[in-house]
This record gives C-alpha cells, sequence and structure tokens, in this order.
DNA sequence: AGCACGCCGACT
DNA sequence: GTCGGCGTGCTC
C-alpha cells in the first residue's frame, strides 16, 4: 500500500524525532492533517519535541494511549529525497536515524513563524532642526537611495545612537517599517559573461554543463593542476544548472578561505551565493535554511554540513579540493562529505563534480573502474608555467638544532626579497613548539584528559592541547620534579618560524598565518588579502596558506619539513604528503614571474619526495595503488572501525574484547576483526577510547554483518560505541 | 536525550 | 527508619 502524501486528522503517522529513540513512534495527526514529510512538534513524555512525519503510522500501539501532533510548523515538508537520502545515509555510515536526521534539522527557529523586524528608510518630512548628529543620519540615507536598513545598522553608519534615528522617525523624517527577516537572496544570472576561457576549459565546462543539463546523476573528476582554471570551468556547470531552474551547491574544505573565491562568484554571476559555515549567526543559518528550502537561494557555498541543507530542486554539487581530510567527519556522526554528496546527487539527479589537483586514490580508482568520468585540465593559465621543484638535503646544510631555515634556503628568500617578490615558508605545525620539555627530568608536558602532548603558542601565552582544544598557563616549574626554569621549547611550529624569520631577515615585512591567531574567520579573510596584494615580503603558514588562495606575487615556497608525514606506519601518510607537498608547491608562481619550490628534507631519496620532484604523479598513484591492492584495503578492499569509550580503562578493553571474541557475525562474511588497540589517540576529554578495524573484501556486504555483530553487545554504564566507516588513518 | 522507577549503602 | 547513589527502561 503506497504511503499517502496527505494524512486527515486522527490517521496514525510514524514521526521520527531527533531524541535517540531508535525508531519511529505512532501519533494522531493533528486538526487539518499534516503531509507526509511535514515537520511537526510532538508530545514526548512531558516534553515537546522536533520530529518529521515519516509515513504511517505502524499501529502497533494501544490507539486510546496514542497521542497528537501538536503543530504542524510553518516550514516545507521534507522532501521525498531528503527523506531517502537521510535512510541511505545512516544505513551507509550504521548511524541511528535520529542522529542522520539532527544534521538534516540544524537550523536554529525552526518552529518559529517567518517573523518581522522593523527596517528604516527616507521619509518625506524635514527635522524641525538639524543637528549634526540628525544631518549624518539624512546624508547616510541619502548614500543609499531607497535602501532600508535596520535601527542597529543605520545608527552605526552614521556614527549616531540609535536615539537620533528614533527622533526622527517621530517627526515623519524617517520612516519606519516591518519587513521580512529571512530575506531571499539576490538572483544570479548565468548569461552574464564569463572569464575567456582557454580552448581546454572551454572544452571541460562544455562537458560538465552538457552533464548538469542531462538532469541525470553522474560524477565528473575534474582534474587539473594549480592554477589551470578549474573554478571557472565548474562555475560554467553551475551556470548550466542556474539556467536549468536547478539549485547548485559548491562545498569547499576550509570555509575561512572563500573571500577569493565569493568575489570570483560575483563577477561571474553579478551577485554573492549564500554562504554557509559553522562560523555564520543564528539569523544568517536560518536564512539560508529557509531560502534554500523556498528556492530563492540559488547556490550555496558551504562547509561539508551544507549537505544537509533542504535542497528543493538540487542539479549540481562541487566538491572542490576532493582528497581533502577535512571533509571526513569524525566526531558525532562519521561520514565523508565527498561520498555523501555522490550519495545525495544520485537520488535527486544531479551531477557531482568533484576537483582536485591531486585526487583522492579513492576517486582515482572510482575512474579506473568506469564510476566516474575525468575531465583533464592541463593547460596552465596565463604565461606562468608549474614551479621549479628542489629538493634542500638537510643532512649538508649543518644547521644548529634549534634552527630550521637551511642557509641554502635563506639565499634563495635574500634573491626574492632583493627582486621585491615575495616568498613563503610553508610548516605544518601551529603554535610555537610542538613539546615543552624539562631538561632536569625529561618530563614532557601533556593534556591531562588526553594522551597528546600539550603545544606551546606564545601567541596565546599558553600551552593548547591540539586534540581537545583544553588550555593552561605555562607553568613556572616542571609539573613532575619541580624544577624552575628548566622547561625547553623543543621542536618548531609556525609561530618559531616566524621568530627565526625575523631575526634572519629585520627588514622583511614578515606576516605569519596560522587559524587560532585571528579571532574571526572574518579576520583572516582580510589579513589573507591583504597580504596576496602585497602587505608582506614574507609568509609564514601552516596547512591554511596550501589551500587555494592565489598570492600572485609570490616566487618562492620553503616548505620547512617535507619529511613530517613520511613517518609512521598510517598506509595514507604518503598520499597526504604528496598532495600537500604538491599543493604549497602550486602557491609558487602563478602570475608572470615564475615560481620555484624548494623542500627540506633529511630523506631527498624517498619515493615520495622522488615522486613529488619528479611532478610524477601517475607513477606515484601506480605504485600507491599497487600496495593497497596487495594490503586488501582501501580503495581495494572495505575497512571500518569500531570505537568504544568510556571513563575506565579496563572496562572499554573488557567490552572491546568481548566483541573481539564474538565475531561469527563477521567471519560469516569472511571479515576479518583486528584489535582491540588503543584508538589513535587513546584518550579524549577524559575518556578512554579503543578501536578495533574490521577489513573486508570489496565486495562483502559490511554495514549488515556489522549491525548484526555490533548488536551483540549490550553497553554498560558510560561506555559508548560509534562506527566509523571508511576510517581515515588505520595502521 | 530526559525522566521516573527501583534497589542497595550510610546517615539522623 | 529515610536519603540518595545511579543502573535500567520508557517515551507513541
Amino acid at each position: 500500500m503506497p504511503v499517502p502524501e496527505f494524512f486527515d486528522q486522527g490517521d496514525l503517522v510514524a514521526v521520527l524525532s531527533t531524541q535517540p529513540l531508535g525508531r519511529a513512534l505512532d501519533y494522531k495527526a493533528p486538526e487539518g492533517g499534516c503531509h507526509l514529510g511535514a515537520f511537526v512538534e510532538v508530545p514526548l513524555g512531558p516534553r515537546k519535541v522536533l520530529g518529521v512525519v515519516w509515513g504511517r503510522g505502524a499501529g502497533d500501539f494501544d490507539y486510546n494511549k496514542v497521542r497528537s501532533v501538536i503543530r504542524v510548523l510553518d516550514v516545507a515538508p521534507m522532501r521525498d529525497e531528503m527523506r531517502a537520502f537521510l535512510t541511505r545515509a545512516a544505513a551507509y555510515t550504521l548511524t541511528p536515524m535520529p542522529a542522520m536526521l539532527r544534521l538534516g534539522t540544524r537550523a536554529p527557529g525552526l518552529g518559529d513563524p517567518p517573523s518581522m523586524r522593523k527596517v528604516y528608510r527616507r521619509g518625506t518630512g524635514e527635522p524641525d532642526r538639524t543637528t549634526k548628529a540628525r544631518t549624518q543620519v539624512l546624508e547616510t540615507l541619502k548614500e543609499y537611495g531607497d535602501l532600508s536598513f535596520t535601527l542597529k545598522e543605520l545608527a552605526e553608519m552614521a556614527g549616531v545612537t540609535s536615539s537620533v534615528v528614533k527622533g526622527l522617525v517621530k517627526q515623519g523624517v524617517v520612516f519606519e517599517e516591518d519587513s521580512p527577516r529571512d530575506l531571499p537572496f539576490p538572483r544570479l544570472d548565468p548569461e552574464l559573461p564569463s572569464k575567456e576561457l582557454t580552448a581546454d576549459q572551454a572544452a571541460g565546462a562544455a562537458v560538465l554543463a552538457e552533464a548538469v543539463a542531462s538532469e541525470q546523476y553522474g560524477t565528473t573528476l575534474l582534474r587539473g593542476v594549480t592554477g589551470s582554471g578549474k573554478t571557472e570551468v565548474y562555475l560554467e556547470a553551475v551556470a548550466a544548472a542556474l539556467r536549468a531552474g536547478r539549485q547548485a551547491l559548491v562545498l569547499l574544505p576550509e570555509i575561512a578561505l572563500t573571500e577569493q573565491f565569493l568575489t570570483r562568484v560575483q563577477e561571474r554571476f553579478g551577485a554573492k551565493p549564500a554562504e554557509w559555515h559553522s562560523g555564520a549567526t543564528m539569523t544568517e543559518r536560518r536564512r539560508i535554511w529557509r531560502m534554500v528550502g523556498q528556492g530563492q537561494a540559488q547556490l550555496v557555498i558551504g562547509a561539508r554540513s551544507s549537505l544537509f541543507l533542504p535542497f528543493q530542486n538540487l542539479g549540481l554539487i562541487v566538491v572542490d579540493e576532493e582528497h581533502d581530510t577535512s571533509y571526513k567527519q569524525e566526531e558525532g556522526v562519521f561520514y565523508n562529505a565527498r561520498d555523501m554528496a555522490v550519495l545525495r546527487a544520485s537520488i535527486c539527479g544531479a551531477h557531482v563534480v568533484l576537483a582536485s589537483a591531486t585526487p583522492s586514490l579513492e576517486s582515482w580508482a572510482n575512474v579506473e573502474a568506469g564510476k566516474y568520468r575525468r575531465l583533464e585540465l592541463t593547460s596552465r593559465f596565463g604565461p606562468a608555467v608549474m614551479p621549479k621543484m628542489g629538493a634542500i638535503d638537510m643532512r649538508g646544510e649543518g644547521l644548529p638544532s634549534d634552527r630550521w631555515v637551511s642557509p641554502t634556503l635563506v639565499g634563495e628568500v635574500n634573491k626574492r626579497l632583493e627582486k621585491g617578490e615575495q616568498a613563503m615558508l610553508f610548516i605544518n605545525r601551529r603554535g610555537y613548539a610542538p613539546i615543552t620539555l624539562c631538561r632536569a627530568c625529561g618530563h614532557q608536558i601533556g593534556c591531562d584528559d588526553c594522551d597528546a602532548r600539550m603545544v606551546e603558542h606564545r601567541y596565546l601565552k599558553r600551552l593548547v592541547c591540539h586534540q581537545c582544544g583544553e588550555t593552561k598557563p605555562m607553568p613556572e616549574a616542571c609539573p613532575s620534579c619541580e624544577a624552575e626554569d628548566r622547561l625547553a621549547p623543543v621542536g618548531p611550529g609556525v609561530e618559531r618560524l616566524g621568530e627565526e624569520a625575523r631575526a634572519l631577515w629585520p627588514k622583511a615585512r614578515i606576516a605569519v598565518l596560522s587559524s587560532d591567531m585571528y579571532g574571526s574567520a572574518r579576520a583572516l579573510k582580510a589579513e589573507i588579502a591583504g597580504i596576496a596584494e602585497g602587505g608582506a615580503d614574507i609568509v609564514i603558514g601552516t596547512q591554511l596558506v596550501a589551500k587555494g588562495h592565489n598570492f600572485p606575487n609570490l616566487t618562492l615556497v620553503g616548505v620547512i619539513d617535507a619529511d613530517l608525514g613520511l613517518m609512521g606506519s598510517d598506509l595514507r601518510a604518503a598520499e597526504r604528503t604528496f598532495q600537500l607537498m604538491r599543493q604549497v608547491a602550486g602557491r609558487a608562481g602563478r602570475a608572470e614571474a615564475p615560481g620555484a619550490a624548494l623542500l627540506q628534507t633529511y630523506q631527498p631519496d624517498h619515493p615520495v619526495i622522488r615522486a613529488i620532484l619528479a611532478g610524477d604523479e601517475e607513477a606515484f598513484w601506480g605504485a600507491e595503488a599497487k600496495e593497497r591492492q596487495q594490503a586488501g584495503v582501501p580503495p581495494y578492499g572495505r575497512m571500518a572501525g569500531i570505537i568504544l569509550s568510556g571513563p575506565d580503562v579496563a572496562q572499554v578493553f573488557d567490552a572491546g574484547n568481548l566483541l573481539a571474541r564474538q565475531d561469527r557475525a563477521l567471519r560469516a562474511v569472511g571479515a576479518e576483526v583486528f584489535g582491540p588497540a588503543p584508538a589513535p589517540i587513546a584518550r579524549v576529554r577524559g575518556r578512554h577510547r579503543v578501536r578495533l578495524l574490521v577489513k573486508a573484501d570489496k565486495s562483502v556486504p559490511l554495514q549488515e554483518a556489522l549491525a548484526r555483530w555490533v548488536a551483540q553487545v549490550k553497553l554498560k554504564g558510560d561506555l559508548r560505541l560509534a562506527v566509523d566507516i571508511d576510517p581515515q588513518s588505520f595502521y
């Protein structure tokens, strides 16, 4: 029997709430009935909770005890395809449905009526007396013509207090009006002229535009070196979606770096898109969520959680820098936004563009398997060429142990400074020094709640745990042996590198870029824009600077420690190092001046370093693929992590051991369990964590087996279990 | 998630 | 005798 589109008052409906109940509960449809997918408020015990009408009621509960839906919220019902997406995403990631639903309802004031606010604009009257403050208000309004502003905005722009505006309202000089709080986003115009495209880019754009216009699901891996114009090309795919009257979503890994991107969108389409990220205010989120749901936001630029916005007619998802590890969420709900984008698109008939200069091995393998189409952009935009790559063999540089910039690199930077060009020093470590060591007893200061070392941040004047974010002041004496003044920083961080650079180049303007040094994403954006325009001679940065920002005058990148990440036995370490180095190198020489990238390394003969220097990606991926195939690991095998956590180590390990022993459900499908072993970070926020790894053949229906396996153990006390399908790091 | 229920140890 | 610890179970 098909599920009806509408339920009359008194009909039994199944309501899925965001409470962790494990299943939908039956309710009676309210007065006036409700649609399938309606957002509703329902009673649950003594509380009122948010839920979604998920289908027909099961009818297995005493009808007299079934309670009624309290009210239907004033938002468009959740579409069938969104419910299908959440259901399938939950099944894939083994996430309970309520947790999945919570991702799709993360909007403040969901239940509020579309509220109004007061706005102010120029009225017809003249003031009885003109004062300086009043003139300022009138001048401001004159400057903006017919536009309206909130009281706060207007007062701030005019540099007066709100009482001045209120006074003018009384006299009719300024009009006060009600206006809906959530305004639609300005229309984007796909017919505005695009930037001039090279033949290569135009061909790529045409392929993507056609794919989008077909309104059929498909995925294209758009591969092109840094500066090859990937953005211009996929913006043409966005244009195709807009032309077809469909919405588009562009996912970006590091939302702090989108100011340049927004400007490019504005240049192409004449207005700014909606911008969804963790730093957005409640008001912004509310507006975006509602407008996306009403189809009045045509394009959203967002972090990974924007995948769960209630698009009405999604025609395209672009995943930019698709290889970026921050697409994988590894807390709460474990999911990879890149994979979920493909899932969502396949359900709603949208096209997916995975863009990267250095694709992940997963995507590369999907192309090989014929699942994705591959599009290459080879020619580089404008006259610039790929930077020259070179290694600096640190074994011959004779650096003292507290210095990090080799004499060779110093010389190269000097050459750039003389020519008035920019140089960048890259180090992938935040803070001042990664280790704080007691010279008296050898104690290293660690976090009280995690098994991680505390990192000294001189800028913040504190020690910071990069795992849980806990901070504490730098102690005067060693916490272990109480010796005073014997604590010493060991190893380099971006702040320490900045200190060394200031000593090496006292006359140069040096900018240190690290995410924790700026109070807001906005301040960081402004800083980066200033630097790109020539506001610094030497840029010192962490990971941040590797992610797609243009520095037109930058001609040298020095990678301080290219060996970081090659160590350890993590199978993805080589891949990540390779990608990071390629990206960093891609920062150099984007405009007219050719660039160079120099990697400081103690292992110049390491295969990864050699592959980077040779620029031989095919060779690198080929070798990497072969190794993974032999090991039977992703993307050529399936893996899952089980993370058990609790306050008591022994209890957590016992549960892990018990689970590992009862592996019948897994052996039945030929899957193997490893562990339990301490999780990559064995303790987080006071909770001990152990991890089990499950490895299976590519063809195994792993989720079903895992679900059966995990269901055997009943978790006692404060023990928690999370399943991580396709974990990022495994060893 | 909350909240009630209930079954054991420490106090007036 | 009662107060309160948190383990267990329920919410339509």
